[in-house]
DNA sequence: TTTTTTCGCTTACCTATGTCACAGATTATT
DNA sequence: AATAATCTGTGACATAGGTAAGCGAAAAAA
């Protein structure tokens, strides 16, 4: 039931850099165990300090941020392949909530063992700093498009940014790609209200650009999107995997 | 002229965590120089591989992010101590630009001595991923407010921000700490238009809150802007200093 | 000194987006 | 089955914030 770090799935997909053979073996030590949650569990609480860590194994899942009014902001979508509770494990304190949206399978780490990482591994610390920075390379995205763009080029952008991990991860079938969210999550990961995301969402289905229902996102035509949502580039970003 | 990295200012400050002495040995190393720059250098340019990485010694700057449209993100505000091209050190490419706005002072790395650091000092290494997670967190905290808050928690945010670090960096004086940005820097920064800035900052005037003028800021109610910016924790982040 | 540019500030007006309210479809609960 | 809850999809209306234009004051350039 347990995968062995070796036999893991995703490293073979084109959005991981290549692992070395020291560095397989250093994971499956690494790694303590595999855990499986239902939809809705809430993996990372904000302002706790988890003593554990995870990688996405399989599902999906939502990084959030609560507000004191009761708002929330979105502050990405979780897929395979990324790690969860970084911030935990560094600084002592998540700056957000991680919850599975649907039912999802899990490597688990203790945060005890990061140090280990660092002592014993340059190569694996190197690649957690590199997840980082891709962190904080897509956040400053994410902010450039929430504070300058119109809704319209919002939810493009968003959906993009989908559609190109979603293909990274060998995830479409006819330009098909799971999304199991719903409405609000993305109207509260673009900052605009669930009924002009309903709108906006409406136009680009009558434009023939895409269709999302029933948990599925279509792009039907990939180029407009990105015109829309005047995107620089849409190569995917190859990242280290965990 | 150089400074020897044992009398570092910085590293003295509250907002900093302590150096151990084979530490600072190992980064008066690393330092390959010193450098001076004037307002409005560019230090970085977005999308580009500079094989040079700075930390911050006195003076301040602006993180921003260009768009297609000509639009323009500030990401965030550079103050003394911020390390500077760990994307482009990574990742191999910065996702936005570092300009000076005052004129500054800035410690010299060399990208390609990041590696010794993670092979030959875990400290280090450590503290490198500490500050991307601490630059994760408060994109984080930038994206819930640009997306949720009003105009006028935006702003008061902004400012109580900017007022808190300024604090641990020992830069007040009076209730007043150095603000060297326009308001079009500020407006750029919080997904705002200049004039609604502008109207914004003269009701925080009007109702006594601050003042912020010939590049001075003055928070005469620290608490009653920290309640108008709804802020949670105004505890400051402790973080490594490279 | 004069001229030009930049910056802060204000008024008048406009529009993109938010709020409210309701309706049908679907899924969970009884 | 019936009932309740959740989600998508609309229309009518309200408003926060954007756009345009201009005016001093100060700084930079001539």
């Amino acid at each position: 039931m347990t995968i062995n770090c070796k036999d893991c799935p995703l490293r073979q997909l084109s959005a991981f850099e290549p692992f070395k053979k020291e560095e397989i073996d250093f994971m499956n030590r690494f790694k303590t165990g595999q855990m499986e949650v239902q939809p809705g569990t809430h993996l990372l609480v904000q302002a706790s300090k988890s003593p554990q860590l995870f990688t996405v194994l399989s599902g999906m899942g939502l990084r959030y941020k609560s507000l004191e009014n009761g708002e929330r902001q979105v502050i990405n979508f979780v897929f395979p392949g990324d790690f969860i509770g970084l911030q935990a494990g560094i600084m002592g304190e998540m700056g957000h909530s991680v919850e599975a949206t649907t039912s999802m399978t899990l490597c688990v780490f203790n945060r005890a063992d990061i140090w280990s990482l660092f002592r014993s591994l340059p190569d694996r610390a190197y690649a957690l700093t590199h997840l980082a920075a891709v962190e904080e390379h897509f956040l400053g995205d994410a902010l450039a498009t929430i504070g300058q763009k119109s809704a319209l080029e919002k939810v493009a952008w968003a959906l993009c940014q989908i559609f190109t991990r979603s293909a990274a991860l060998d995830l479409l079938k006819n330009d098909t790609c799971p999304f199991p969210y719903k409405q609000q999550d993305l109207a509260d990961a673009l900052g605009l209200s669930l009924v002009h995301t309903n709108k906006t969402l409406g136009r680009l289905r009558e434009e023939g650009v895409l269709l999302w229902k029933d948990g599925n996102l279509t792009i039907y035509d990939r180029h407009k999107l990105g015109e829309l949502a005047s995107i620089d580039t849409s190569v995917p970003i190859v990242r280290p995997l965990m």
